[in-house]
DNA sequence: AATCGTACCAACCGCCTAAGC
DNA sequence: TGCTTAGGCGGTTGGTACGAT
């Protein structure tokens, strides 16, 4: 048996909202507010729609301060590291755009800015990423930087070194295999048992502020201590999704890795990855290996593919 | 002028999560 | 502790506008 319907699909209108309904929701919410309750909201206000569609005309359109119209230079920026870096966390990635709705976010990126950033690399002509070293090991990693960055790519424009992150966001280090549930000026909290493929475990309820340090470091500076790129992914540890700090053994790269084919895959329908990493990327920027059979680690630097 | 194809975006759908009981 | 349910979210759809033929 499925869950209830939120209302009666019979007695209720869909649709376009018409001027007078919208006064109406505007009304009754900037006198009463919405009183913690969707559903009871529209009987309330003299509205034949549904809870959901209330809210979503409210947070979407009605409520104050809503920006609409073109999106700026600035805000495409935005965007795309942020999308470069955490997926399709809308609602995140409009958290840092004031003003701006996550569906207003997730339209923008489907039907324009991917498009644009396809031009962008088909204008550019070249691989954003030369080099992509081969190892068949986990640590065999190679010692060199592994990016060869087109200098002054519009491409690259697009996205910057990683400095700041939505704030709460649960990180993981795969490196250490610590979970923490840090702000990155804060210092970083171990607040999860956890363990990992390689035998090593987390510490519970601690904190780490030589790690707070370190990481801090590699944020700041985009590059870890190996002084590669740094990189950023989201995985499930323990059931947990977390953010994951890269650190050059555990393979991901970041959309400045792409050439111009791997871009037209990120923004095409291209999909899977077999990895429990991936599962919880979707629409990202990640490499993962073809070879189903390899281990993530293993197909580290070998082979990648980039998937969307 | 009519038809067709494409782009855009508001709105819906259904899943997931967490709060409340 | 398990169940129910509202809220939140991301993916998708459908209607409309607009340009090309």
């Amino acid at each position: 048996m499925g869950r209830a319907p939120c209302c009666d699909k019979a007695n209720v209108k869909k649709g376009p909202w018409s001027p007078e309904e919208d006064s109406k929701l505007k009304d009754f919410i900037e006198k009463s507010g919405t009183g913690g309750n969707w559903i009871a909201l529209p009987q309330k206000a003299g509205l034949k729609r549904c809870g959901k569609s209330c809210r979503l005309r409210w947070l979407n359109y009605l409520r104050p301060n809503i920006k609409h119209g073109e999106f700026s230079e600035e805000e495409d920026r935005i965007i795309c590291t942020l999308f470069a870096t955490i997926g399709s966390r809308w609602s995140i990635i409009a958290a840092q755009l004031p003003g701006r709705t996550d569906n207003d976010i997730k339209n923008y990126w489907n039907t324009k800015l991917k498009k644009k950033l396809l031009a962008m690399s088909n204008y550019n002509n070249n691989p954003i990423l030369l080099n992509h070293k081969k190892s068949s090991t986990l640590h065999d990693h190679p010692n060199t930087p592994l990016l060869q960055q087109t200098p002054h790519s519009q491409f690259q424009s697009y996205f910057n070194p990683i400095t700041s992150l939505p704030p709460n966001y649960p990180i993981t280090n795969s490196y250490n295999s610590y979970n923490f549930t840090p702000s990155l000026l804060q210092p970083f909290m171990f607040d999860q048992a956890s363990s990992s493929s390689d035998g090593s475990c987390s510490h519970g309820k601690e904190i780490k502020q030589e790690e707070n340090t370190r990481l801090q470091n590699c944020f700041s500076n985009g590059y870890n201590e190996e002084n590669q790129k740094f990189m950023l992914d989201f995985g499930n540890y323990n059931g947990v999704e977390t953010l994951v700090s890269g650190n050059g053994y555990f393979g991901n790269f970041s959309p400045l890795d792409c050439g111009v084919e791997e871009v037209k895959k990120l923004i095409g329908n291209n999909s899977g990855s077999t990895s429990d990493h991936r599962d919880n990327v979707n629409n990202s920027f990640f490499f993962y290996n073809d070879d189903e059979n390899k281990t993530q680690e293993k197909g580290l630097y070998y082979n990648t593919t980039c998937y969307y």
